[in-house]
DNA sequence: AATGTAGTCAACCGCAGGCAT
DNA sequence: CATGCCTGCGGTTGACTACAT
């Protein structure tokens, strides 16, 4: 954003100051990364000369000032990801947000906040969530068995964690790869379903913090043309509105699902 | 044209967990 | 082990914008 912002007055607390960001506060912020990286957020006023608190500057830089933010709208695919993620985790929005690379967690929050926390949604959502978790628990048991089974066979099954990644939580390590896998289809609501990668189903479930999951997930969505696995958010806005029209549903009549007993391929 | 309302987004607040001392 | 500091997270607020009446 070029200038400060007009909204807002600007406010000085305990000698920090607050409210909106000026343009030249960005600059000193960005400067100071620049120099000496992220992190060490309390001593960023001395040393680049803001008066904001360590908080104020880590949320400006990461909500705003990161160089990797997308600008973009968020696109259906990525909306897909984060109902899909939001159904396994919940508010978690930073860990939703590391899924859905230049996006913020604040970004997702808001979004999610504007489209489906009120107003109708908010029932299909929780219905389908609770299918949605019940298929899941599901998917593990069997996934148990089939642990079992190819202990004795030596065998790695597939859809497990076979690397870790390291970039999260202790919830995970990630899987490899999902190529050429056959599709699964998650019945939602009223008869619509979401054809899912089954080796994107067993990650997600086995492994929701993995990256890797949605590779995965991305490979299914672009995969229309068969596509082996764009990383998420490279190319997404352009399979945009094809994929739109083709299932004709996106988000909205994603979830206003009573009475359409379509089936869509999300991804 | 004026007013009201909903949507959007940046920013703040309080809390919790991790880590160093 | 206890304490304090730092960082990150989720919830919430408030101002601006767009659209509807």
């Amino acid at each position: 954003m070029e200038g400060p912002l007009v909204w807002g007055r600007q406010e000085e607390v305990d000698g920090w100051r607050k409210g909106p960001w000026t343009s030249q506060e960005d600059k000193l912020l960005v400067n100071h990364v620049r120099q000496h990286g992220e992190g060490r957020w309390n001593s960023v006023s001395k040393l680049a000369g803001l008066k904001r608190s360590g908080k104020s500057c880590r949320l400006r830089w990461v909500n705003y000032l990161r160089p990797d933010l997308k600008r973009e709208k968020i696109t259906p695919q990525e909306e897909s990801i984060i109902v899909q993620l939001h159904a396994l985790w919940g508010n978690r929005w930073s860990t939703i947000a590391r899924r859905l690379p230049g996006r913020t967690d604040n970004e997702i929050k808001n979004y999610w906040r504007t489209h489906f926390k009120k107003g109708k949604p908010s029932k299909n959502i929780e219905r389908a969530r609770a299918r949605f978790l019940k298929q899941r628990q599901e998917m593990m048991q069997q996934q148990q068995q089939s642990l079992g089974q190819l202990d004795e066979d030596g065998d790695q099954p597939r859809g497990t964690c076979t690397g870790t990644t390291a970039d999260d939580d202790d919830r995970g390590s990630a899987t490899g790869d999902a190529c050429a896998a056959p599709t699964t289809t998650v019945a939602t609501e009223a008869g619509a379903d979401l054809i899912m990668h089954d080796d994107a189903m067993v990650d997600c479930f086995m492994c929701p913090m993995s990256c890797d999951d949605l590779l995965v997930l991305h490979g299914a969505a672009g995969g229309q043309g068969g596509g082996t696995g764009s990383c998420c958010g490279s190319t997404a806005s352009d399979e945009y509105g094809s994929s739109e029209e083709d299932c004709g549903a996106t988000w909205g009549s994603l979830w206003n699902l009573d009475g359409a007993g379509e089936v869509c391929t999300l991804w």
